[in-house]
DNA sequence: TATAATCGGGACTAAATCGGTCTGATATGG
DNA sequence: CCATATCAGACCGATTTAGTCCCGATTATA
C-alpha cells in the first residue's frame, strides 16, 4: 500500500497538535488527551522526535514538550524521518549494494529519480501548513488539476 | 523508512525485464533466470500483475507471459497498485473514515496533498523508462519535479 | 531536603504483515 | 491422452510493528 506507519501517522498528527500552540509546554498526558492517542504510545513517539532533534523537553515537574523551532521551518519530511529513518522507497536506493543484481539492474537509476520525487514531496509541506488545514484546501484545488504540482504556492520562511 | 515492499520491488525488476522485450513470450521460469529471483516468488508476482491487468497470460504447453501493453502506457503506479493496493501514505488518506479524530484531525487534508504529489512521481515514470534508465533520467527530471515551492508571502500568518 | 511530577531508555508481548513455498485444478499443444 | 504451464489459493515461518510497562534520572516546589 505505500503506507508509512501507523506510528508515524500518529507522530504528524502529534506534531501538528504541537504547532497549533508553537510557544506552550505541554506534558505527554495532555498531548495524549488532545490528540486522542493513548498515552503510552505518544510517550514513544515524543522520545523518537526529542531524539531527532524535532522536539525539546524540559524534565522534572511540570516539564513537557515543545516544537524545537518555528512550525515554518519543521518539515513532514523530517518528521518522517525521525520516525522511520532515511526515506527510501526501495532497499537499493539508500545503501546502494548488496542485492546481488546491481550491476545489471536497470530499475535502480529509475528508483533513484523516483525517490527524489517522493522526498520533496513530503519537504514541500511543513507543519505550519499541515496545522492550517484551511489554507492548504485552497492550494489543493488549484494544484491538483491538470497544472500539476509546480505551481504551489507554499510558504516558506 | 516509508518502504515499498520487497515484493513490489521485485515486481518492476520483473516488469522492466518483460518490457526490456515486449513481444517474446517467457514463462516463470525464465523470468526466475533472467531476474535472478526464485521461481514460486516470480510466479506469485506474476499472478497478482495478471490480475492487475498489466501482464497477459497465455496457459498450457509453450505459454508464458507478457506485457498485456506497450511500455510507454505502463507507470510504476500502476505496478505498485497492482502489489499493493491503492497508493496511500496514510489510512485517513483512502478510506477516509473510522479513525475516530477524522473531523478534529487537521492534518488529513494535508495528507491528501502529499499522497497526491507522491502519486504523481510515480505515475510520471514508465517501463519504458525505467528499461532505459539513462534517458528517463534526462525526462523525469523535467517532467515530476513538483515542487519549487517557494514563491507565496501570502501564506504567512 | 523531601516529595511529587515528569522525562528517558529499554525490555517485553501480542498482533499483523511479509516473503516464500507447496499443492491441486485447469487449460493448451502435440 | 499426455506433457507442459498457468491459475488459484492455502499455508507457514520470520520479520516487523504496535503498544505496554518498568525503573532510573531530573526538576520544581512545598
Amino acid at each position: 500500500m505505500l503506507k508509512l506507519s501507523k506510528l508515524t501517522d500518529y507522530g504528524t498528527l502529534l506534531m501538528t497538535t504541537l504547532a497549533a500552540a508553537p510557544e506552550s509546554v505541554r506534558n505527554a498526558q495532555e498531548l495524549a488527551t488532545e490528540t486522542h492517542v493513548s498515552a503510552p504510545t505518544v510517550a514513544k513517539l515524543l522520545k523518537l522526535l526529542v531524539r531527532g532533534g524535532l522536539v525539546e523537553s524540559t524534565r522534572g515537574a511540570h516539564g513537557g514538550y515543545r516544537l524545537a523551532r518555528a512550525p515554518e521551518k519543521i518539515t513532514v519530511a523530517e518528521v518522517v524521518r525521525a520516525l522511520e529513518g532515511p526515506i527510501a522507497l526501495t532497499a537499493c536506493s539508500v545503501h546502494g549494494g548488496g542485492c546481488g543484481i546491481e550491476e545489471s539492474c536497470a530499475a535502480r537509476v529509475n528508483w533513484r529519480v523516483i525517490n527524489d520525487a517522493v522526498k520533496q514531496a513530503l519537504e514541500g509541506v511543513t507543519l505550519a501548513e499541515m496545522a492550517a488545514p484551511l489554507r492548504s484546501l485552497l492550494r489543493t484545488r488549484t494544484a491538483i488539476q491538470p497544472p500539476p504540482l509546480n505551481e504551489f504556492p507554499l510558504t516558506r520562511f
